[in-house]
DNA sequence: CTGACGAATGCTGCATGCAGAGTGCAGAGT
DNA sequence: ACTCTGCACTCTGCATGCAGCATTCGTCAG
């Protein structure tokens, strides 16, 4: 585990965060820096600063005394999607107004991932796909600002990937959004970048991500029908 | 200095981050830990972990090893406005939805600052009541994520406050931006937020922001063509 | 049997020890 | 006089010691 290059700080900050995201470290688990340190043979050290870390950026949080991994509600995803739709908006408005050829040719790549015949296994090819084009419509933006504030955003929900993935794929999820709707939002933010319209790139990815926070409301309409008995 | 209450990482948080919005930290300044310390009385342990968090909210940079206050350029307040017109747009939105009578109120007696006859010793009280209008707005919003997200931008704008507050209000600054326009923005937004209107109230709150960095980018050519000597 | 009080344990925050890396200065050699 | 090398100093990162706080468990009394 231990390598001699990064600060070991930062080596465990990603260990944690990644078993956080993976789930290994469950939502609602309280963290103990003891346990992390002997897990990792480590000193409490650079145990204390990563969670120190961690906890600044909302991926652990302070639950009387003791450090939780959070469980987010639904309503705090749709919360950060909220945030999404602001950030995702103006950062395809700056890229349609600065993006150059080789960025161009790049987004279309990504965007064809999703035309690709369906299958099972893709999902996280799909998912991945679907990263790289929001991420290179913030980098095209070049407000790096906006992208760490993307960043941030992006660490919380992947805390979430799996449910949300499952939802937003699986046909029996009782709500009809498939892989074609975003590939079409896809197309429709992509169209507009291309074109330079920064007004249309705007609304395209607001409306991009307004489908997916009307879709996880959806979503979480038939959960708790299921929930009563429906 | 030292108090029991709150745990002294969080007091040495508070006092390097008054230190550097205040400027007796100034921008490029090399933060040397034992110094800190020494200076606050406590060990070094404390003052590393305010350290990495104040690192984590980019009021610290890591410059080859060593950690500086971040010389932020014109640029990057300017980009941080861009962020700031997405998330005030947002939250106006998601307030002109929720809000109630009393915060309707209250928001009504921060707009009334600006109405009061111009003082210069008046300017701080109108920084205040800019600053508590906005995050009333943001409260209402009643979107943790967001609010946490202003906080960041806002923290790192006041670094630049100073600057900004007599740019904005020195009629020698060469832009011709006076407080009668800031509150006319003002009052759109509130009333768009009074009359429940979304819509209204995002893009009066955009059109708050874009104005300010209009402003601030004329600044900027004002400043530019001085130093060229115009 | 239950409730309350006290002891023991576990964990965290702060202090300090220790070692490695970077920097600057000085002295020696050309 | 200039440069190169080496030594000393400084600073940071990690480890560990120490103490206070909370939680829990056990025991004793009602």
């Amino acid at each position: 585990m231990i390598s001699r290059g990064p600060a070991l700080r930062d080596q465990v900050y990603s260990h944690i965060r990644d078993r956080i995201v993976s789930g290994t470290l469950e939502p609602g688990r309280v963290i103990v820096e003891v346990e992390l340190a002997a897990e990792l043979n480590v000193s409490r050290t650079p145990v204390s600063n990563a969670l120190v870390m961690l906890k600044e950026r909302g991926l652990l949080e302070d639950d009387g005394g003791k450090l939780k991994v959070p469980i987010l509600k639904l309503e705090d995803v749709i919360d950060l999607y909220w945030c999404r739709m602001a950030h995702d908006g103006l950062a395809s408005r700056l890229a349609a107004e600065r993006i150059g050829a080789k960025d161009l040719k790049q987004l279309e790549t990504y965007l064809r991932a999703w035309e690709t015949p369906e299958r099972e296994d893709d999902l996280s090819a799909l998912w991945v796909s679907d990263l790289n084009f929001h991420h290179l419509i913030y980098r095209v933006a070049g407000n790096r600002h906006l992208l760490r504030f993307s960043e941030l955003t992006t660490e919380l929900v992947s805390v979430y990937r799996r449910n949300t993935i499952r939802r937003m794929t699986d046909p029996e999820s009782g709500t009809n959004r498939s892989r074609n709707d975003v590939r079409t939002e896809h197309e429709a933010i992509y169209e507009a970048i291309a074109s330079r319209n920064p007004d249309a790139a705007e609304e395209a990815a607001r409306y991009h991500i307004r489908m997916v926070i009307q879709h996880l409301e959806q979503a979480d309409l038939v959960i708790q029908s299921e929930q009563v008995g429906l």
